[in-house]
DNA sequence: TAGATTGTTAATCGATTAACAATC
DNA sequence: TAGATTGTTAATCGATTAACAATC
């Protein structure tokens, strides 16, 4: 299925063409040239047709693409019929929220475990799942086998909890702790998350724009 | 201030320098290379020579980095410094994880109002806020004059509320609706983060790298 | 001074844009 | 058919890397 090697950009413009897509297909578009698409998304219509053309041709010349059709495509690209499970550790504040904000099936995983290490929070439960104690990880793993960790954990817990989750079988991390993974497993695929670059980036545009003309 | 305007991959990446000399200064390191830098952040010790050099020349020939310095100026140039007031909207799940997980301060913001539309919630609080409601934001606004807007509010809601927090003086959004801003004024920054897009990314590259070689 | 490492210029690489022939 | 718009190649632009003279 994958012919060539697929470069950054791309990959994360996927996930946005499938949103703009989903919404198109809500207003009852049924066709859209690259143009219109490119108008609606602030990239361009080139770029669009680039992209779109990593995977095969998915237009029709002189007509556009079909909404549905292609939001099916990139959707099965994006692998949202899939079912991968996905454990999160960490019932703080932002782990609840993730495990409550977040649809994990509309994007072809499955939420399946809550863990916490604070035992007043184990017998409770967040988004109708239970919070288990940390002692029952390694055996929850090797009865559920969860592809995904996410991990809402102190900066400090991080990188030891994560060796052990290799070991447990987990492929893929996405990781909101403060603190920036490197695995050297190359079958291990790593998502940082960092809030707080986000807020800062912001701040510096904020303080660096106005001034300028 | 601001001699040239900095790419947009050179600010993503000082938020991350920042933390990754905050890490050395806790471990009581006092000068770095370049070239030890690169290592540890997985970044070429070139990259980082050119990062730095679009705000000046802060090394020594022959010696490397002031970890302590350099950290420093590079606070300085993200606005760790400034008070920039802060509102959130939307005290859901999200909301409150945000409010309370987000460590505002230390980036040079204040969070200093949080509301929502519920009149459940008025009264209650979160991360040593009230929660007010909606109908005192024009009031709000108008007595402290926040500057930045973190939203965490439905996608349907999201436009028209912008519009008005424009209005009213905002002058950054923080937006995690599931919707992307997109304003004309070239005086408004917008930071959209989509923990979604986030996500589905991490999904395609663990489907599409074990079968690769 | 000699060694190390920066600041900076030039070379390379990759991503985006432009152009246009193919074709629905 | 004529018009529209894709798929795709070529040109451009920008970011990263390499190289090295400057200098601490």
């Amino acid at each position: 299925m994958s012919k060539q090697v697929i470069s950054t950009p791309v990959i994360r413009r996927l996930p946005r063409y499938y949103r703009f897509l989903g919404d198109l297909e809500r207003e009852n578009v049924e066709r859209i040239s690259s143009r219109e698409l490119a108008q609606r998304m602030g990239l361009s219509a080139s770029q669009i047709r680039q992209d779109f053309n990593c995977f095969g041709g998915f237009g029709q010349q002189g007509y556009g693409y079909h909404v549905k059709e292609l939001r099916e495509i990139i959707g099965g690209i994006l692998g949202v019929n899939e079912r991968t499970g996905v454990i999160l550790i960490g019932a703080g504040n932002l782990g609840k929220a993730i495990a409550a904000h977040v649809d994990f099936e509309k994007r072809g995983c499955n939420l399946i475990g809550i863990f916490d290490s604070d035992p007043l929070l184990a017998g409770t439960s967040t988004a109708g799942l239970p919070i288990m104690p940390m002692e029952t990880l390694n055996s929850f793993c090797s009865q559920h086998h969860p592809q995904v960790a996410v991990l809402c954990i102190p900066k400090d817990a991080a990188q030891a909890l994560t060796d052990e989750l290799i070991a447990f079988g987990i492929g893929g991390f996405w990781n909101f702790s403060h603190f920036d993974l490197r695995v050297n497993n190359p079958d291990v695929i790593v998502e940082n998350v960092h809030l707080g670059d986000s807020l800062m980036t912001l701040a510096y545009c904020m303080h660096h724009s106005t001034d300028e003309e």
